[in-house]
DNA sequence: ATTAGCACTCAAATTAAATGAGTGCTAACA
DNA sequence: TGTTAGCACTCATTTAATTTGAGTGCTAAT
């Protein structure tokens, strides 16, 4: 059997519908909804093909019919003309997002609460995150008469606050040349560079203040390691409240925990960042998902992968109900990720 | 009439089979619960009794009772004998917390988290926060060829790290000088000392670097702010859902959402600091919270209020049905608190 | 190839009946 | 006088029966 032009047009008519009701949806709705005049009879006969070529199915003998997994597949892959407009709303994002970006954590946060709010599925987004981050240097200030800071700056300008206990009072001199003696040895330096040669080395170096530099090397591994890492931030999670199919008690409960599970979101970002096509866009529905949970069943993700100027990259998800309006989101991701790069790019230069 | 010890039993074996069941008691039940054997039908006088003194209700005709908010209220207040064990649980939580805390957020994150496990409600915590912070010292440093770092220590040991985009390079002495000009305005300084004369005078001393001092400027105000205001952590909302009370749609929802309101929080938070008692300990039960939502109706809230040694406070809030564990509640924060005071006066010596 | 018509199906909504936990009251008892 | 057994009554909840209506597949006519 072919899937000629009008069961496409069939096809797209029952997504659109069933996106917009949730319910399932009969011949006669869709013999109105379409522009080519057709009696819900011939209709009737159209869904019946479809739903032997596996896109449709009645979740019950005599009701409407809904999409399989393979139907949105085909939506997402074929149907979905994303020559659309949507562009006014963008505008608004863009100056919520401007707001007041000063750390890249409030920043992240922010841009996740306005996505979800926009958008009414639950969002999560990670921060950039590096490979093999290095040391850009280390600096030491005395803060009062027993506490020592150090502060180290990591690649892609990850900075890391150290407070050090110290039970001598060190001199300016002595703080200067310290700063000298470690900047020497770490700047520059990658995890694996520190190793225990270097650190004899440069303990011996600092006689009597090698316990201050326990400190900083703890602080270093930390800073690489916050570096590397990546930290999630999700927001509406409660959005899935909305959709009657996700809702129910034990379901949303479930849903709910694992969209709090940071653990599995990092596995779906790390596999996002992977597979994401030109267009940095993934679609994960139904068990596409890499998370093999029965939760992930019922919910559809997008992710949109973002980029730092210096080539961290991060990770933005949408987590909805497999009716999602995935043309909305797509595109709303789309000029979402622009923004983000716009603004990275613009803040280095 | 008058509330004889009699009855205070059988209230308190009310509220106690309240709580575990969530459904309405009858006098059958009673009569076996409690140690003072009485035939049901002896309860049930005794109950028509509480009934008329407002700590009971029938939710319908002929239905067990269950306990009203001035029923939570007397048998928080009177009959809850805080005299109990539960400190075996409490090392366990102990030890959770001392894992890895190296840094306040994630200390305070896991707090939370540890805590909503624990209890299986909902939680809060916000981070410490100061009166009138004052600057104690600012390091600036050259990062690369066109930001700076400066790095502002606030009172409490809150620091802020600001990039500061330069556009002419600076040689390491100039950096020292501006330094030492910066510290000598800023040092011990309160927002309220930093005021149009002062940035005159300083710009003017900093000469062709003053568009520098702008950044710090800025690095400062929003330092201090940090100290003051605070930050919330929440975990454990889907616990809501736990509790069949709360957990239709449209109530979880409404809950969930208020949850995640940062500002009702935080007025919540303000409140608890203000009232608490001795113990550091405040109840709410229903509509007693300074929030004023229908959404708290349902919910009692006990709050905790924790210290570091500098005499910064913070709040930690439970959130939970009006049926929720009081006397476990209670005895779990008030060692927490303990801990927390602990772990922070140890962190300084 | 399309469509009107009709008998049929079945989830969901509605109504009805059965159940049972719990009550208040009365009268008997220690 | 306080306590209790007994009984009629209430009403949310459960279960069963029914009605409703959207939607289907098939057939015959256009």
């Amino acid at each position: 059997m072919e899937l000629d032009d009008r069961k496409l047009k069939i096809l797209k008519a029952i997504i659109a519908n069933y996106m917009e009701t949730g319910e399932p949806v009969g011949s006669r709705t869709i013999s109105k909804y379409t522009d080519l005049n057709l009696s819900s009879a011939t209709i009737r006969n159209e869904m019946a093909d479809l739903e032997e070529l596996g896109y449709i199915v009645q979740p019950y003998t005599s009701a409407g019919r809904i999409p399989t997994d393979a139907g949105y597949r085909l939506y997402v892959d074929k149907l979905m003309s994303d020559k659309d407009e949507e562009f006014a709303e963008l505008k608004e994002t863009r100056n919520e997002l401007l707001e007041r970006v000063d750390r890249l954590e409030e920043m992240l946060k922010q841009v996740a609460r306005v996505l979800a709010s926009n958008t009414q599925y639950a969002t999560m987004i990670t921060s950039p995150h590096y490979q093999d981050p290095k040391v850009k240097f280390v600096q030491l200030s005395q803060v009062d008469d027993d506490s020592m800071l150090a502060v180290i700056v990591v690649d892609g300008n990850v900075i890391k606050n150290k407070m050090i206990n110290v039970h001598q009072e060190l001199v300016n001199d002595e703080v200067l040349k310290l700063n000298i003696l470690i900047n020497t040895f770490l700047q520059g330096a990658a995890l694996h560079d520190i190793n225990i040669e270097m650190i004899e080395t440069m303990k011996q170096q600092a006689g009597k203040y090698a316990g201050v530099l326990e400190g900083i090397f703890q602080g270093v591994i930390e800073a690489i390691h916050e570096a590397e890492e990546l930290e999630i931030y999700t927001s509406g999670g409660t959005n899935f409240l909305k959709y009657p199919e996700l809702s129910d008690a034990t379901k949303a409960t479930k849903l709910l925990e694992a969209f709090e599970d940071k653990k599995a979101l990092n596995d779906l970002a790390d596999d996002a960042i992977n597979k994401a096509d030109e267009n940095n866009i993934q679609i994960y529905i139904g068990d596409e998902s890499p998370v093999k949970s029965d939760d992930m069943q019922d919910l559809s993700v997008v992710t949109a992968t973002y980029q730092l100027k210096e080539g961290a990259k991060g990770t933005i998800g949408i987590f909805g109900p497999k009716r999602m309006d995935y043309k909305k989101v797509v595109s709303t991701l789309k000029s979402l990720t622009e923004e983000l790069d716009d603004i990275f790019s613009k803040k280095k230069e």
